[in-house]
DNA sequence: TGCATTTGACCAGA
DNA sequence: TCTGGTCAAATGCA
């Protein structure tokens, strides 16, 4: 994906050499520099985060070690979608189980709060969901209950130091119903990522009970959150977003930690 | 050896 | 009975 993106820079380029469109083309020349470097680290590193070994084929060395109510599903497999690194919103989590939901040939992965264990035991829990056959893939990520660890406070004092962030939804044309709509982020908030790109954004909810212990509705909030088909929909149109008015769901800190909640940058794909 | 991940089993609710 | 959420033993890597 990189590498195509590489490509269709590099035409972008090419094209605003014809006019003399000095913003664009520096723009351009930013989104080859951000590819090439990412380019240039997926090849120079070892293939990311180590992943168990296949297990042998025919099974039969596996099964002489195991118990006889325990199998391996992916015996053989060769792909794994699932992602095994933690989507950094500036909590750890623990993945503690992973389930094969009806109606979606993607599992669900089920995560808790790292520090569910600690004296306290935070209650916050999430889900991932991968989105059925959507190219590229969405993931829905879906909170429940709030932070009642000592990371919650840290992180909820970054958000006072942090400047305003605002995600704004709808800013191109959507589809009616609105799902999935299209999220146009910001200015310098991505550090060597190119600002007025689009990326395609699912619509989710957030199970997380309000907290009072965080700051009310700042500026990192996310439009009306549904995960459920039935009643899935974007908060605004895009000829009348309008933050005040709708309902927001408070969704952490507003840091560039926070962000990558919503983009995965290995793969190129949006979260929420 | 410690720890995170995997995955079938188990349980509760619809 | 089915489905989704969680448990916990097994597993593998650092």
């Amino acid at each position: 994906m990189m590498a195509q993106g590489r490509k269709s820079a590099a035409a972008l380029e090419a094209l605003l050499q014809v006019q003399d469109h000095a913003g664009m083309r520096e723009l351009a020349a930013e989104i080859l520099r951000c590819c090439d470097r990412a380019l240039a680290a997926l090849h120079g590193k070892p293939a990311g985060r180590h992943k168990r070994k296949p297990a042998p084929h025919g099974g039969a060395a596996t099964t002489q070690t195991r118990p006889k109510t325990r199998t391996h599903a992916s015996s053989g497999g060769t792909t794994r979608v699932e992602r095994t690194r933690s989507w950094d919103d500036g909590f750890m989590w623990t993945k503690y189980g992973q389930k094969h939901i009806q109606g979606n040939h993607h599992p669900r992965h089920y995560f808790r709060c790292a520090y569910a264990l600690h004296a306290g035991g935070c209650p916050a829990t999430r889900h991932v969901q991968r989105s059925p056959e959507l190219d590229p893939p969405i993931y829905v990520l879906t909170y429940f209950a709030a932070h009642t660890c000592s990371r919650a406070a840290t992180i909820a004092k970054d958000v006072k130091m942090q400047p305003p962030l605002v995600l704004g939804f709808g800013s191109t044309a959507a589809p009616s119903g609105c799902s999935p709509c299209w999220l146009n982020y910001g200015d310098n908030v991505w550090g060597e990522i190119s600002r007025s790109q689009e990326l395609r954004a699912e619509v989710t909810r957030v199970e997380s009970t309000p907290s009072s212990d965080l700051p009310p509705a700042g500026p990192a909030v996310v439009a009306q959150l549904s995960s459920s088909a039935d009643d899935a929909r974007c908060s605004s149109s895009p000829a009348a977003w309008d933050p005040s008015a709708a309902d927001w769901d408070y969704f952490g800190n507003n840091s560039s930690d926070y962000v990558r909640e919503f983009f995965d940058f290995e793969d190129g794909v949006l979260y929420q």
